[in-house]
DNA sequence: CCTTGTTGTTGACACTGTGCCAACAAGCTC
DNA sequence: GAGCTTGTTGGCACAGTGTCAACAACAAGG
């Protein structure tokens, strides 16, 4: 008799655990809307007891907080955009940025940042709130805008605005497909521009003037992004 | 012994329970997240049992897609705004309009059309982007740039990334008061000129000079814009 | 005033999904 | 292999939801 039983489960770093569940999880949120995702689904789906999850995240909403922010932690926010040239260059490889990072996740950020789902949870605004923060200030950075954090919230409020313009716009392209990339490129680019030159004037000055080159529209400097 | 015995519940019309029950959701919904809100405390808050909201509503869900519905019929949408003067001028009108009509609804409106809040259901989606299409349409009719319905899909689908804007502006103007009205009210029409003009350029030509008034914000030749 | 019919309303039922926790077992060390 | 650590399991209790037969408020007819 082989005294070799097979374990019936595995046992798994606690940090590898929690990634597995993490990821199972993100992929189902972007697949259904919350509340048809129960916790056994996700504990089926990553071949794993359902008290295993509540052990590793605690509450589902508290697992579903943790997708979000590991989402919006955007990765690939350390390959610098060379903020070299006029403005309105700067502005185009922000918003390229901006549409590459969304890209590569696909339904699962549209799902995440979704408009208006069933909810509106203050704890999951506060954490989208604070990516836009970041991604704002990010953005205000390629511009060569940057402004001390904490100093001016004015202006970041108004980047969390044009956030929201962003999101809507990325939604109409990869939900619908209403809207094409070169639509998606052309609206947030001007958008920006308008925001910069117009609403931050004073700054405006400081990033340069606008023109200086031939702006070339569509195709812009692609980063080698692919899907998965 | 006095044969009146006081009944123990009050009856009503169909109509006038359904719009009492609908009045207190909305409420409740308005002031803590959904999964917060149990039917219990609607029907609590009613004073009735909590079977008669199913039996009016269905499903909780649909009651909250009611209770969506019902807020973003944008009351006033009648009171005309005169489309006269200057695009500038018209945009102004077309923003403040968008800005009362917010203004009346508050906390439940940006509950609403929260930014990410638990979930992402379709059908709320759906409602939502419907609501943002007949706002669009109007703010399109308002400008003089009425397009007719279902013919240019691109133009509808970007003035619903606009509403993504407006919301997000809304919601830091009404919710952290991060953002002053005038701060709101210069931030979207900086934006929907700029789309009006540099996105839809055949139709701002028929929508007459931008000019006409004064109100040159602050930089000098936004107009040296060319290219596209 | 009592009877009868209609129907708005109730209260209890079963069911699903969640959070919790003691017991179990996989894998390491000696 | 014995003993220990701890990642993992399975079942329990509970809250929230959907359903439905029975009930009671009100109107109409005698």
């Amino acid at each position: 008799m082989s005294s070799a039983e097979a374990p019936r489960w595995k046992r798994l770093e606690p940090d590898t655990r929690r990634e597995q569940i993490l990821e199972c999880a993100a992929r189902l949120f972007g697949e259904r809307p919350y509340a048809d995702v129960s916790t056994t689904d996700i504990a089926l789906e990553a071949g794993v007891a359902r008290g295993l999850i509540n052990h590793y995240f605690g509450q589902k909403r508290d697992l579903y907080l943790k997708v979000v922010k590991r989402m919006l932690l955007m990765p690939g926010l350390e390959e610098n955009v060379p903020m070299t040239g006029s403005l309105r260059q700067r502005v185009e490889r922000s918003v390229e940025w901006y549409l590459n990072t969304v890209a590569t996740h696909g339904k699962t950020y549209v799902a995440v940042t979704g408009s208006g789902g069933i909810g509106s949870d203050p704890e999951v605004d506060r954490i989208i709130s604070e990516a836009d923060d970041v991604a704002s200030s990010k953005t205000l950075e390629f511009l060569g805008l940057k402004v001390e954090v904490g100093s001016d919230v004015r202006h970041r409020a108004m980047m969390r605005s044009y956030a929201g313009l962003v999101k809507a716009t990325i939604r109409e392209w990869i939900r619908g497909g209403t809207l094409s990339r070169e639509d998606a490129h052309l609206l947030l680019s001007e958008a920006l521009i308008t925001i910069v030159r117009d609403v931050f004037p004073q700054l405006a000055q400081q990033a340069g003037p606008e023109r200086g080159d031939a702006k070339a529209p569509k195709t812009g400097p692609k980063r080698g992004r692919d899907e998965k």
